[in-house]
DNA sequence: GATGAATGAGTGTTCATTCAT
DNA sequence: TATGAATGAACACTCATTCAT
């Protein structure tokens, strides 16, 4: 019991640190936050840091992580009730570009920081790999090489979200560009085009904190 | 004449001072470079700097603005000779690989750090798109949205261009993003291929030091 | 009983601590050891160190303290056996060059630490007085002034010793410091070689880990 | 004549600093010395220090050079106007230990800091060296081993300047110090008590600052 | 007595910017 | 215009010490 409660109030205080990074990774203006910075909005003395990270990057990874982790749990939550791979990869796309939306500061944060931003949907990378060979494999889709166009899709999607952050592109473009990959992945134009304009399946009900699943505590 | 002496002096030194910041982007292990830096590769005193630039960015927008026209007159040098936009349209992304594929170091500089990375093309990006029109009016092209689709075709070549310099895909990559970029203008499968892979024209003859045309002086 | 058991516990535990404390001066490149590693070292919570010193320097004053406790038992285990003023001082001189040879680290830690390093030999200090005074009142030794004399002689061991240690001197030092220490003592010059010279008596068998003596518990 | 200015100031702020650092080596109970003190007592800014040393070693290592050199200019103006290599090493080493005697603080300061204290009279052993050596050569000093010879004698001059300093000799010490190191390098009993004990030849008039010669500017 | 999370003053160091010359 | 010494706020990071449990 004297270590539980020491390993909660340890894990507590590391929340408090992951809550101040990300709520300052939105609010900032600038793209350099200190550990003090964090550490005053976590309300907690600068030395705390260092009993949960070893460097600044760390506590920022973290927020990544955190924030990978809770987008996968309801990405897979609607995927998991599909079956047809272009289907899948039309939907998912669509999710990602929505909650994508709500988290314009965030994007050009990891987009711009030193992070492995490229990582960010690293595993959702090789989801989509996997989707595309299914989709091959089941003679929905044609492509050349499976790994380069996986790379290429990522590209888009990526290059997208970050236009409609920005405001570069108008809400339509997630529906267009889904419509481009499917092709790219060799469906008729028509499929392509109904496929990608068809609504979303219903998201199970859940209330969504800025990114999803990123509240602290409870 | 005293006058003239003075304005090129100070073009001079500016010159000077671009130059240095440019070679220490190339050079640099670290994304972060001083202006005391700076100013010390230009054999220029501290305060110098000041007269030209208000700010640390603007240098290294300047060292843009030079790659962005260096480069902007030799592709154009290549494309006054071509007529069909669609060949147009593949010439230039597989110029434009080409020579990214020289600067890496540049490339990895200009979308980590804080400057407007995402400009670095904005030029081109409407002779894209003037590119696209063209092919659209004279019935080479069918595409939905033109502006859309300018926007999707630089995030691809943008992602190859940056994978490639990851060393994550392989040359071929080039060709085949060219590929995918003509059948979403609506290209038949075949001649997209065709298209992607026919050679470069012959570069005028022109030695090239590090990134095109960015030699300081004359 | 209950109290046997605390008191037994206090005393392990301040074991521990001056145990880790002596393991890290022996295994640190830097000088600076924290608390902290101390602690770490001991298996032993942060808090626990404040139960037994109130400061980090008293913590290794503890190791000096052990460290010259058994290093006494040894030097007096050998010395009991021996009559002659001069030979005691010979061998007592040799046997200390012999274990300081072993314990680079430890001499250079206390020579340049901030802790009394001076004071080493302190308890020392007084036999080699006393070692002095009886040779004198034996006839043996001529010196006229036998504070000032142990003084001198207490600080030529000292440079010997650390010369020796840093590899600026030869092991023969060992024997000439010694052959000096009696010169200055009054012995005639082929006398004093002749005992500096001679081997050192049969120490009991022992195996001497490390720093002699410091054995952490038994 | 700008570039005199700018040069003098600049020597001028670097005089500061170190005369800054020598005071504090001086003034101040604690070992470490911050290099915020130092800018501090130097009334300069906290940035400025790096302009001068790249380290905080570097100021008391110029500290260190300032007053080895000093110390050097004086006890060769002494010492060009003897002769006897005999009467050369006990004017030489009465000269340290009275000039030590002003230095108490600067004393332990190198003794216990980490700086290359051991180097303190480097220059100085090499002269103590060719000192032997040329009394060995004039039959005057009789030696087995003139470098080990050498070596311990600094030690003990700077056992007893430190143990001086630490009032915990009498100033008597200095001379048998000196009569000691006589006698070791062969003098006969009477004749290096003679040496030992003569009076400092008279120091050129000149008002001492602390350590000798460290006065800022003029 | 034992613990270890919390602390915050302190460290050495960097650097964009100023300004007198 | 050119200079470069001066600046000081800011930085990431350390660590001896405290104290509630």
């Amino acid at each position: 019991m004297e270590l539980t409660r020491h390993h909660n109030q340890k894990t507590e205080t590391r929340k408090l640190l992951v809550f101040a990074a990300r709520e300052l990774v939105y609010e900032s203006e600038h793209e350099n936050i200190s550990i003090q910075e964090v550490t005053q909005r976590a309300r907690v003395g600068t030395g705390t840091f260092y009993n949960y990270f070893q460097t600044k990057q760390q506590v920022f990874e973290a927020v990544l992580d955190e924030f990978r982790q809770s987008f996968s749990l309801e990405v897979n939550a609607i995927r998991e009730n599909l079956k047809d791979p272009a289907t899948i990869i039309a939907v998912t796309l669509k999710y990602y570009f929505l909650q994508a939306q709500d988290n314009e500061k965030w994007n050009s944060f990891i987009t711009y920081s030193g992070l492995p931003g490229q990582h960010i949907l690293c595993q959702e990378e090789e989801q989509c790999l996997n989707d595309i060979q299914r989709g091959v494999q089941a003679g929905r889709f044609k492509v050349d090489d499976v790994y380069f166009t996986q790379s290429l899709v990522t590209g888009m999607v990526k290059h997208t979200t970050l236009e409609l952050s920005k405001g570069h592109l108008e809400r339509s473009a997630m529906d267009d560009t889904a419509q481009y990959v499917l092709r790219m992945l060799g469906l008729p134009y028509l499929v392509a085009r109904a496929l990608a304009q068809s609504p979303m399946p219903p998201v199970r009900a859940q209330k969504k904190v800025h990114p999803p699943g990123l509240q602290i505590a409870n």
